[in-house]
Order: C-alpha cells, then sequence, then structure tokens
RNA sequence: GGGCGCGUAGCUCAGUGGGAGAGCACUACGUUGACAUCGUAGGGGUCGCUGGUUCAAUCCCAGCCGUGCCCACCA
C-alpha cells in the first residue's frame, strides 16, 4: 500500500542509489548515440542555482533521450578552473598559516591543490547526485587527468607546429594582484568616478607650456611624447617642439597624431607606451621609446625620481598630485570605465611581456562558417549575433599564465633560451639533442595554461582524444550543448573552434542556452548581496523533484528566472497530488499489467482520457523538439491534474460502482494512463515516478530504462469522446448555477433536458450517472417545451436548453441577477461580431473560415440570449 | 558609443494577425471514504505609451518611456 503521506527525503535517497545500484547511467543499447556533454562545473566548492537549472534541463533531455531508445551519454566531470582554485587554496593557506604558496615551494603547494581539488569534486558530484542527475558517473573526467592533460599538450604541440600557437612581446591585461596576465575575456569594465587632472607642461625653450588632461597622472614618469590632433589650431604651432616632463628634467617632443580626439580633455596627451594600449600603439607608430615605471605587483620602478620608487601605483599617483602642486591646473570628476580582473577585482595594468598567444582570427573563421550554414545553431537564435559578433572581431588569444595550478605549458628551454615544443620532456630532451647535437639541461616554462584552453578540448578530449577510440567515434561529434550565456565566448566558441580544428566536426549542432537564475526582485544572486540561494537547501525544504519541476517550467527562452521559492511549494503540492491520486488507483483496484489499445477501448469516459493522455503526449514531443522545457512540464501538468484527477478520476467513481465489463475496463484504463502519465513525468520528476510506479506496479522495469509512451491512436473526431466533453460543460453550467443561486451542497436538483436532439439523448443515455454524481442532481428529465416549469434557472450547452426548476431553492433573485449579468455579457459579444460582419470590407477580405466563424458564433449568440430572455421573463 | 532582451491579472509568467490565458495570491461555499499540501465556483487586465500598416493589432512596423544585460583601448 502506498503510504498516507509522501515525504520526498525517504524516496529520493531511496532512487538514487537504486540507479547507480542497477547498472548506472552509462549508454546502452544499439540505439543511435545521443551525447551531451556537461559544462564542468569548477572544483571550487558549492553548487548554486545556476548548476541546478542547468544540470536538470540535461538531465531532463537525457533523461528522454534513453528512454527514446537512444545511446545516451551524458559525460559527467570537473573543471580545474586555475585561477578560482588558486585563489582559494592560497588565501586557506595564508588565514591558516600565514604562508604563502612562493613559501611552500611549487609542488608542496601543488600537493595541496590536489587534496583540495579531490575533496571539492567528491563533494560537487555528491550535489549533482542529489538533484538527480543521471550522467555517466563511471566516466567522470576531471581537466587535469592525466589523459586530458596529454590531449592538451597534443593540442599545443600541434597548434604551435601549425603555426597557431606562438609568443609575442606585447602589451596585455596583467593583474597587480595575482601577478598574471589574463586574457581579454577576463577584464570587467567598471564604471567608476575619477578624477581627471590638467596639468601643465613647460616647453623646453622657456616660450610657453602646454596643458595635459589625464587620469592616470602616476603613468607620467613613463611619458615619452605628448600628441596633438594634426588638425587642432589650438596646438598647430607647438608640433615638433619640446617639453619638459614636470617633476624630471626629461625633454619629450610634441608630436601629432590622428588618433587623439581634441574634443577629450584638453586635446593635449600624454603618451606613456609601456602603461596604455593605445600609446603603446601610437609609440610604435612613431618610434618612441618605452620607458616601464612599474613592476609586475604595479609598484614604481627605480625608473622614476627620487622618491617615488618603490610606491604603490596609487599612493604614487597621490603624490605626483602633491609635488606637482600649483602645475596642476585644473581637476574634473568624471565617470570613466576602469578594467578590473573579474577573478581579483583589483584594476588591471596595462603591461608589456612576452606571453604565449593563440591565433584565434584563423580558428574562428570555420567557426564563424559553421552557424552560416547551419552547422551550428543556437537556441534561442537570438544569441548568434553575440557568437558572430565576437568571432568577427577576435583578437589573439593570450593563453599563459603565471600561476602554478594548471597545465605547464609543453614549452622547454635550452641554455640559450631555444624553445623546444613537445609533448613530453623525453621528446623535448630528444629534439634538444638533434638540435645541440649533445644531451642537454632543460628547463620547462613555468607558465601553465589558461583553464579555458583544455575546456575548448572537453568535447573530445573526454573520449581518448587523440586516440581514436570507440567511444570518440561513436559520441564526436555530440548532439547538444546546454549553457550559460556568460560563457559563450569563454567556452562555446572555443569549443567550436578546435573542434572543427582537431576533428573537422562542430562538438555539438545546437547549443541551447539558458536563463540566468535571478532572486525573486530580479537581481543577479551574489555572495557581496547576500541573496544567493543554496539548491540544497531549496531540495531539503521542498523536495528535488518539485526544484526541477518548478526550474523546467520556468525555462522559456530568452528569458530569465526569478526565482521565488515560495513559488517552489506549489509544485511540492503537485507531487502530493499525484501521490494521492496514485493511491486511490491502488485502492481503487486500477490494474498496471493490461495493455490498453484505443482500438478495444468502449466506455466513454476510458476513450476520453485516451485522447487527453494521446494529445498530451503530442504536445510533450513537440516542446521536446523545441526544448520548450516550460510548455512540455506546463502540458504534464495540466494532464495529470485537471484531467487525469479533476475529471477522469471522479468520472471513475461512478464507473467502479458498476458491475462488469465497464467496471473492469476502467481499472484497466485507470492502471495503464496512469502509468504513462508517471512515464511522461519522469524525466522531471524521477524519483516520484519511480517510486509511484514500482508502488502501482512491482513488475514494471525502472522507468530510467523503459521506452517512452506513444499516443494512443484515437480518430480525430470520437463520437465517445465528445459525449464526455458535453458532460464536463453540463456539469459546469450546473455547478455555476449552484454556485450563484447558493443551493447548499446537500440538496440535489432535479436537471430538465428540454426536447432534447438524438445527440443529446444518446450522451444522456451514455453518461446519466456520471452526471448525475457530478453535477450533484436527483435526476434527469427530457421535457418537453411545452411543460416547461416557470421557476427555473436556464443554460444552454451545445444548441440545448436545460432547466434546473427552482422549487424549494429559494433565491429567484439570484438567478434574475446572474442570467442579466450573463445576458449583458453575451450583448457586448454580440455587438463586436455584428459591427464587424456588418463591415462590408471585413466581407470582402477576411478569409471565408474566419467569417464563418463569425457568423456561427453570432448566431449561437442569439440563440442563447433569446433563451435566457424568455427565461429571466418566465422568473418574473 | 554599438548590440541584444524585457514591459500581458496583485505576484511569477505562457500566448496568438480574427472570441484575453495558467500557476500562486484573493473572495465565497464546502458536500462525494485519493488528497484541506484538497474540492467547487467567483472577482480581477483600455496586453507600457503614441502613431503607422491591415477589413481586423496585445501580436507586424516606427518612435517614445521604463527596465535589464552584453560588447567597446580612447586621456
Amino acid at each position: 500500500m502506498i503510504d498516507k503521506t509522501f515525504i520526498p527525503r525517504q524516496i529520493e535517497e531511496k532512487w538514487s542509489k537504486r540507479w547507480i545500484d542497477d547498472g548506472g547511467f552509462a549508454p546502452y543499447g544499439e540505439g543511435e548515440a545521443y551525447t551531451i556533454m556537461m559544462p564542468p562545473p569548477n572544483v571550487t566548492g558549492r553548487l548554486h542555482v545556476g548548476h541546478a537549472l542547468t544540470m536538470t534541463l540535461q538531465d531532463i533531455l537525457t533523461r528522454y533521450a534513453r528512454r527514446r531508445g537512444r545511446a545516451t551519454l551524458w559525460q559527467p566531470g570537473t573543471d580545474h578552473a586555475s585561477i578560482a582554485t588558486q585563489m582559494m587554496v592560497e588565501r586557506a593557506l595564508y588565514e591558516q598559516e600565514q604562508r604563502t604558496r612562493q613559501d611552500l615551494g611549487r609542488d608542496a603547494f601543488l600537493n595541496k591543490v590536489w587534496a583540495f581539488s579531490q575533496d571539492s569534486q567528491k563533494s560537487i558530484i555528491s550535489q549533482l547526485q542529489n538533484i538527480g542527475a543521471s550522467a555517466d558517473w563511471s566516466r567522470l573526467r576531471f581537466t587535469l587527468d592525466e589523459d586530458l592533460s596529454r590531449a592538451v599538450r597534443h593540442a599545443f604541440v600541434r597548434l604551435h607546429r601549425d603555426g597557431l600557437i606562438y609568443q609575442d612581446q606585447r602589451m596585455v591585461n596583467w593583474d597587480p594582484e595575482l601577478q598574471t596576465a589574463i586574457s581579454d575575456l577576463e577584464v570587467e569594465q567598471r564604471s567608476l568616478e575619477g578624477q581627471l587632472w590638467s596639468i601643465r607642461y613647460p616647453l623646453a625653450d622657456g616660450k610657453g607650456e602646454i596643458i595635459v588632461a589625464t587620469t592616470r597622472p602616476e603613468t607620467m614618469f613613463g611619458d615619452t611624447a605628448i600628441a596633438v590632433h594634426p588638425e587642432d589650431e589650438r596646438y598647430r604651432h607647438l608640433i615638433g617642439r619640446k617639453a619638459i616632463l614636470p617633476l624630471t628634467a626629461r625633454h619629450i617632443e610634441i608630436i601629432q597624431d590622428s588618433e587623439v580626439d581634441p574634443q577629450m580633455g584638453t586635446g593635449a596627451v600624454k603618451i606613456t607606451p609601456a602603461h596604455a594600449f593605445p600609446d603603446f600603439e601610437i609609440g610604435r607608430r612613431h618610434g618612441l621609446e618605452s620607458v616601464v615605471i612599474m613592476d609586475k605587483r604595479g609598484r614604481m620602478t627605480d625608473a622614476v625620481p627620487e622618491g617615488f620608487e618603490g610606491l604603490d601605483r596609487f599612493a604614487a599617483r597621490k603624490k605626483v598630485i602633491d609635488r606637482l602642486g600649483d602645475e596642476v591646473v585644473a581637476q574634473t570628476k568624471i565617470v570613466h570605465h576602469v578594467p578590473h580582473g573579474d577573478r581579483s577585482g583589483v584594476p588591471l595594468e596595462p603591461y608589456l611581456t612576452t606571453q604565449w598567444y593563440c591565433d584565434s582570427t584563423t580558428l574562428a573563421k570555420p567557426a564563424i562558417k559553421a552557424l552560416h550554414s547551419g552547422r551550428i545553431r543556437f537556441i534561442p537564435s537570438t544569441w548568434d549575433k553575440t557568437y558572430l559578433g565576437w568571432l568577427e572581431n577576435i583578437q589573439p588569444w593570450c593563453i599563459s599564465r603565471q600561476l602554478w595550478w594548471g597545465h605547464r605549458i609543453p614549452a622547454w628551454y635550452g641554455p640559450d633560451d631555444h624553445v623546444f615544443i613537445a609533448e613530453d620532456e623525453a621528446q623535448a630532451s630528444k629534439a634538444a639533442r638533434e638540435h645541440y647535437g649533445k644531451d642537454t639541461d632543460l628547463r620547462q616554462d613555468d607558465d601553465v595554461l589558461d583553464t579555458w584552453f583544455s575546456s575548448a578540448l572537453w568535447p573530445f578530449s573526454t573520449l581518448g582524444w587523440p586516440q581514436q577510440t570507440p567511444d570518440l567515434n561513436r559520441h564526436y561529434p555530440g548532439d547538444v550543448l546546454i549553457t550559460g550565456f556568460d560563457i559563450i565566448f569563454f567556452w562555446v566558441a572555443r569549443m567550436v573552434m578546435m573542434g572543427l580544428y582537431f576533428c573537422d566536426e562542430v562538438p555539438f549542432s545546437d547549443i541551447y542556452i539558458h536563463a540566468l537564475v535571478r532572486d525573486r526582485y530580479g537581481q543577479k544572486m551574489s555572495k557581496t548581496k547576500g541573496n544567493v540561494i543554496d539548491p540544497m537547501d531549496l531540495t531539503k525544504q521542498y523536495g528535488t523533484d518539485s526544484v526541477r519541476f518548478y526550474l523546467a517550467s520556468l525555462s522559456t527562452p530568452g528569458r530569465d528566472i526569478r526565482l521565488n521559492p515560495d513559488q517552489v511549494e506549489g509544485y511540492r503540492h503537485f507531487a502530493t497530488k499525484l501521490w494521492n491520486a496514485a493511491r486511490y488507483a491502488q485502492g481503487a483496484g486500477a490494474i498496471t499489467d493490461k495493455r490498453v489499445s484505443a482500438q478495444t477501448v468502449k466506455v466513454p469516459i476510458n476513450r476520453w482520457i485516451l485522447r487527453e493522455l494521446a494529445s498530451t503526449i503530442e504536445t510533450i514531443e513537440e516542446s521536446f523538439q523545441t526544448y520548450r522545457f516550460d510548455l512540455a512540464a506546463q502540458s504534464i501538468y495540466q494532464f495529470c491534474w485537471h484531467r487525469f484527477c479533476d475529471w477522469y478520476i471522479e468520472f471513475s467513481k461512478t464507473a467502479l460502482t458498476r458491475a462488469g465489463a465497464d467496471s473492469q475496463e476502467t481499472k484497466e484504463v485507470m492502471g495503464w494512463v496512469l502509468l504513462k502519465a508517471l512515464g511522461l513525468l519522469n524525466p522531471f520528476m524521477p524519483h516520484l515516478t519511480e517510486e509511484l510506479t514500482e508502488a502501482l506496479a512491482p513488475d514494471h522495469p525502472l522507468l530510467l530504462r523503459s521506452g517512452w509512451p506513444d499516443p494512443p491512436k484515437m480518430p480525430p473526431d470520437d463520437p465517445a469522446c465528445g459525449q464526455v466533453d458535453w458532460l464536463v460543460d453540463v456539469a459546469r453550467e450546473v455547478r455555476r448555477v449552484r454556485t450563484a443561486l447558493r443551493v447548499p451542497a446537500k440538496n440535489l436538483m432535479t436537471l430538465q433536458v428540454v426536447t432534447p436532439d438524438d445527440e443529446t439523448r444518446q450522451r444522456i443515455d451514455a453518461l446519466k450517472d456520471i452526471l448525475i454524481r457530478q453535477a450533484r442532481l436527483e435526476k434527469i428529465q427530457v421535457i418537453d417545451s411545452s411543460v416547461a416549469t416557470s421557476m427555473a434557472a436556464r443554460f444552454t450547452v451545445l444548441g440545448c436548453s436545460y432547466a434546473l426548476p427552482l422549487e424549494g431553492v429559494v433565491n429567484i433573485a439570484d438567478e434574475k441577477q446572474r442570467l442579466e449579468k450573463t445576458i449583458t455579457a453575451k450583448k457586448q459579444d454580440i455587438e463586436k461580431i455584428e459591427k464587424k460582419l456588418n463591415n462590408s470590407e471585413f466581407r470582402a477580405k477576411a478569409p471565408e473560415r474566419v467569417i464563418k466563424e463569425n457568423e456561427l458564433r453570432l448566431h449561437d449568440l442569439q440563440n442563447e440570449i433569446e433563451r435566457m430572455e424568455s427565461a429571466l421573463s418566465l422568473l418574473t
């Protein structure tokens, strides 16, 4: 027997375990492969609600595909998250032991990070399993696993061999806090209020001055020119002359460059080639010297005047302004964008260094083409532009990081700094031997690769690449990627580039971009705002299945989710409702081991629920095709609650009291339909549906691997279904009257059917018992219009009139009011339709179908009003 | 500065060139041995504003207002 109360926790643990014990989630069968690559969560700690969402959607697709007979692989794993993880461990190390990574040394530090990441991975996997993720855990991968690392080195070597990875000295975005270069994508522009100082630079010949505006006076010691626009009349006469750099004795030239905007500041700009991107370019054009005045921590070097050496950049700024004194002729507040490191949160410095770069421009071309040619598509397609816009303007990708945690760059240097790129040290040594003609000590590059370099290989590195494994052949390319818009550049585009480059195939054809989960007020969740909701808390409170269903039902493409925990409760109610429906079915003797077919089922209510089931299956099917998780969820919800529970179960209460064939058929159909409904709901609520299926049908195989329901083949205009539709309409009308007239529930009414047509007679014959129960009637009479009772409430269904005699039911006034109200509403409708129909242009131009529809509606409305008006007159 | 969304019932959101919808919340009444985590019925919206296209606009187009996001080396 199914327990009286539903406790999500109990069944969730049970089923998580059962699935694993029963063989887990490895692909099986001979079906066509279906592959989803899980975006690997960082090994930095707890999952957030965004993870819960993305994993839920992936799991829904996975469970659906598996049951459609596809050999389904959902490849799980975790990401080493170079910067983020290293930062966390460094911070903890400092807090606990007041030591830095340098204190520990590279090897000892990396040991600590490994230990941390292993723990973290364990916790992440258990959280994922907690939300029911049916990924193939037996294939769990970590981006730093040995085989994945080999793939990274192999990729690096090949790209280098093909000239697509190279070393270059140029300006990078430098993070002075983390002391590493970062890529453009890791730069976050923050809009801040700052100061714009106008500073007097005297001319070297003593005849005048030039006023330069800057927000960064501390860089002035690196100035090697002042630039003005060639056509700026104010400064034309100064071009070619020299100015004295304040606080120093250096002379710098005033040059012209058309990049200078005469509108900005004073129109004269100081040029610091070593410490600003545009200045670097200008410096290169004009052959200016680059004077480096800051070290990698953002402190002044000794290339600055006395008193400034070693000062932090912000302290230096203050001091420069102080020392300049009256030479600062103006100071204005401005709001400007300042680049910050997305991890460290500190302002970045443009910095001149040698780094490894990847030629993204070349790799991007096929990736752009892949979208144009339809080999990949975004859902929703609004993201096309984002993807293309970035790829079309892509810059060289800085892939080296001055960090320890990550894939060490497979480059080895000889004593003369000759570089050898190889997949391992042995091969590098071999190359060195050939190069130098003898064994030589080599030194490996200290730097590691950008995390996203290894992530870009994920769709094939997890499958054994560069080996041509059976898995690789079977599961590459995959089918769909589900991810957030925030990593389209970081990850999606790069996977497409690398996939095309190394495997000649896009890694997936569909890219579903899911919502951003915000808080209930539409705010982004963040630790600093303190509005972060832990998905594990939600599942504890409402049950995993409810949380999954909630997230899916809000997943409309292109729309963010406002997470309101109170609303999750509604879906726990839904789960409870189903639980109780199953209890009822069990108690009512539902039969679950009998195959039911539309060809043999005869009883109208049974045919009706089959039709409803069929249309639900069709809607869900369509919804899955278009990734409309919301519509699929809504459709199954409607079916379970408002078709099966609200009507069918109620009907069955009458049908089951009858002995014989009808009752038997109803038990069979009820059991069969309920199992199908559970099957449809299963991808959304896997635990509950397995539990109830097992309770109802102990011999049923696990839903996890059982086939997806096919819609019963119902004819389009099934007469039996039409009869039940009529029943529903009439029952509703009677209930409406009862409520309006405040007829006490225990008073049974008589329903009079006025001169019914043959069809209506048949309907009554077939469904009389059920209608009596549903509408709380005493009996149903067929009468002639001539004997119509005067004191009666009246309504019309499908062109036939019905009356409810009001004898003994007092509230005549209420009924009058009800009629008047309906009449007014209907008259308004009539007016609108008449206006339309009387419009000659409408008649001339509207399609015949629309005209007919309107005429028909008008006719029906007029009929109804006529009857109601006569009913109203009878009441007076 | 460029680009992309969103604005429909109190709240969260579906939806369509031709009769405004769901869930929650609200109101009234509760009977029927699955369920009060429930049932039945009901109230509530000039579909952001203004114009245009159309026989017909919540839906298509333009502008505006509000709101959110992404991109961009400009001092």
